[in-house]
RNA sequence: GCUCUGAUCGUCUAGUCCGGUCAAGGACACGGCCCUCUCAAGGCCGUAACUCGGGUUCAAAUCCCGAUCAGAGCACCA
């Protein structure tokens, strides 16, 4: 047979790269390989077995240096395909079933708070989505609980996703369109699929416990309307009564065993004022949203996949649009919270002062610190849609973001708990640096007066009698170190240890704050979570202007974060 | 407790739908070398994983069954 030949000679081809590569030949390998070339093996899987293993035993019987010439011959072919594999990577979001053009997808924050790195993850992913799908995604205020929400979130997270570079085709807020749930309610409930339940807290509670329906779920339609009228009337107080979805009480899923609708707060709305005492929950708003503005793809934290149900029964009441469901594992950040309820506690008590300190992974605080928005982007784009419950080191984002921030940061010498050196023949010397080693950011340039500050980590490594190389400048020899100086003379040649200096001429005093781990293992507050270094840098840090992003030699990447106080905040190594 | 969901290098993931190109790819971290008047960046190399137990099959990370572990939900919050 000819196949047979053409068998053979592949099987011989994959036999020598597997014993290249792992020094023998294995069957099983070369069979699998051979089956991908060839499938019409398959239906004859014993003899192409056999003839398999006849080659590859002959192949292990080649002594190495026959091997390796018979192999070079197919080298490069290899090469390429090896290649070709170490390229696919990225995770993919694809869609299934979506088509270009007719995607629609949404934000929905809810302005209790500042977002954070987990809201920016699935909005990232959502304009992501919109965008390989030529669509568009839309920014939905999620804001019926009028206690909670206040404009000067709204304001903020405007800010945080224009800054992470989403670009919103429509914007619309829940509470503007309270009366269309409404009417979505009175449909529900002429529909006998929800009802009105005077029912205490503890009841309602009890019930769901209990499995058990109450009085009120056999009420009529007609008088559950009216009840409903006169929630609206103003007829109740809060807690009073509220309006439930009829699900099932016996259902094994605590969720879908009757979830509330609607449900009376007087607070005023930092929106709508007084307009509204009744206010619908977030299941049956954003249900009827979505389906009004025609949001195709919904994506969002996996701890709403348990509503399935409820969303499901909701949709088919109400004659809604059925959006695809996407459920996405919640980003964690080790040592870290992104838990509203958490930072408004440490807010609460102080030990914390505002949504940007450099500690939370809110977005306006990655910002302060020095996070560049790509970065963000592409680390949440690499961890890409997923299930699985992640606990990220920080180490990631940083990573991704020190790539951006390399090219584009001025290099400073920064001294932390200064020590004086002084060099007896280096006064009025010009010194000349380079802002950057590669990219050409000009340079700075001092006049020397024998004056300069070193790290008191360097100076205490160095003994009388060494020779240390102040970088870019010259090489000093050591004389003295009582007294708290360290006094040196200017040494020509020999070679020492590189270190950074600050001419006392011209310095300025800094300051560096450098966050750390806020929470605990057992998330408790960290009281080391934040550190600071005192000390001097260079006079070129004058120039600098507030939020520039500098690299310290070997100290790291900071960011100038006040400049009346020449304070810095450190970002990574 | 009940219900749902998930499980691949130390970490985050690709591959799983449709079994064979996977003795498992990438990134971060770690280690080594090169470059360098920074402990950075860049280049090269390396260590390292299919949760466990059964089953089906010529062939299982992939399909089936069971166990285990982890996360989420059980609000008049979202």
């Amino acid at each position: 047979m000819a196949t047979d030949n053409k068998v053979k000679d592949a099987a011989r081809k994959f036999a020598l790269k597997n014993a290249m590569d792992y020094g023998k030949a294995n069957q099983g390998a070369v069979l699998n390989k051979v089956i991908f070339a060839f499938p019409e093996v398959k239906s004859n899987m014993k003899e192409a077995a056999l003839t398999v293993k006849e080659v590859v035993d002959q192949v292990n019987k080649l002594p190495t240096a026959k091997l390796e010439k018979e192999f070079a011959a197919f080298a490069k072919e290899f090469e390429d395909a090896d290649k070709e594999k170490a390229e696919q990577a990225k995770p993919k979001l694809d869609i299934e079933g979506a088509e270009k053009g007719k995607v629609v997808t949404r934000a929905p924050p809810e302005p209790g708070g500042y977002i954070q790195i987990g809201n920016a993850k699935q909005a990232i992913l959502s304009d992501e989505v919109s965008r390989m799908y030529d669509g568009k995604i839309y920014l939905y205020f999620d804001d019926t609980n009028p206690e909670k929400c206040k404009q000067e979130f709204v304001d903020g997270i405007k800010k945080d996703f224009s800054w992470l570079g989403i670009t919103f085709a429509k914007e619309y807020y829940a509470s503007d369109h309270i009366t269309e749930v409404y009417d979505a309610g009175r449909k529900m409930l002429a529909q006998g699929d929800a009802y009105v339940c005077m029912c205490s807290d503890d009841d309602v509670k009890a019930g769901r416990e209990k499995k058990t329906e109450c009085k009120h779920r056999s009420q009529q339609a007609q008088q559950n309307l009216s009840l409903f009228e006169d929630m609206l009337a103003g007829k109740y107080g809060e807690g009073q009564v509220i309006v439930r979805l009829k699900g099932d009480m016996k259902s094994d899923n605590a969720t879908f065993r009757d979830p509330t609708l609607f449900r009376i707060k007087k607070d005023e709305h930092y929106r709508q004022g007084k307009k509204y005492i009744v206010w619908p929950t977030y299941h049956i708003n954003t249900m009827v949203l979505d389906s009004l503005y025609g949001v195709t793809d919904v994506i969002r934290g996996k701890e709403y996949e348990i509503w399935t149900d409820v969303n499901k029964k909701l949709i088919a009441s109400l004659g809604l649009k059925e959006p695809r469901f996407h459920y996405e594992a919640r980003l964690r950040i080790r040592g870290n919270t992104t838990a509203k309820r958490i930072i408004r506690n440490l807010l609460k008590d102080g030990v914390i002062t505002s949504w940007d300190d450099p500690r939370l992974v809110t977005v306006i605080a990655l910002r302060r610190r020095g996070i560049m928005s790509d970065a963000i982007r592409e680390f949440v784009l690499r961890a890409g849609f997923s299930k699985t419950d992640a606990l990220v080191p920080m180490d990631m984002l940083l990573a991704s973001n020190r790539k951006i921030i390399d090219p584009i940061a001025k290099h400073l010498f920064f001294v932390s708990d200064p020590v004086e050196l002084r060099v007896s023949g280096a006064e009025g010397i010009h010194a000349r640096l380079r802002l950057h080693p590669t990219a050409d950011y000009g340079s700075r340039e001092y006049l020397t007066d024998g004056k300069f500050y070193i790290s008191k980590e360097d100076a205490d490594a160095l003994k009388v009698g060494d020779i240390v190389r102040l970088k870019d400048l010259m090489e000093a020899r050591i004389t003295d170190k009582s007294h708290g100086v360290v006094s040196a003379e200017k040494a020509i040649g020999g070679s020492g240890k590189i270190i950074q200096w600050v001419p006392a001429g011209d310095k300025v005093e800094c300051s560096v704050l450098v966050p750390g781990d806020l929470l605990l293992d057992d998330e408790a507050y960290n009281p080391d979570s934040m550190k600071i270094w005192n000390g001097r840098v260079e006079g070129y840090a004058k120039q600098l202007e507030e939020h520039d992003i500098v690299q310290f030699e070997r100290v790291g990447y900071c960011i100038l974060d006040d400049k009346m106080k020449n304070q810095f905040i450190f970002i990574s190594k």
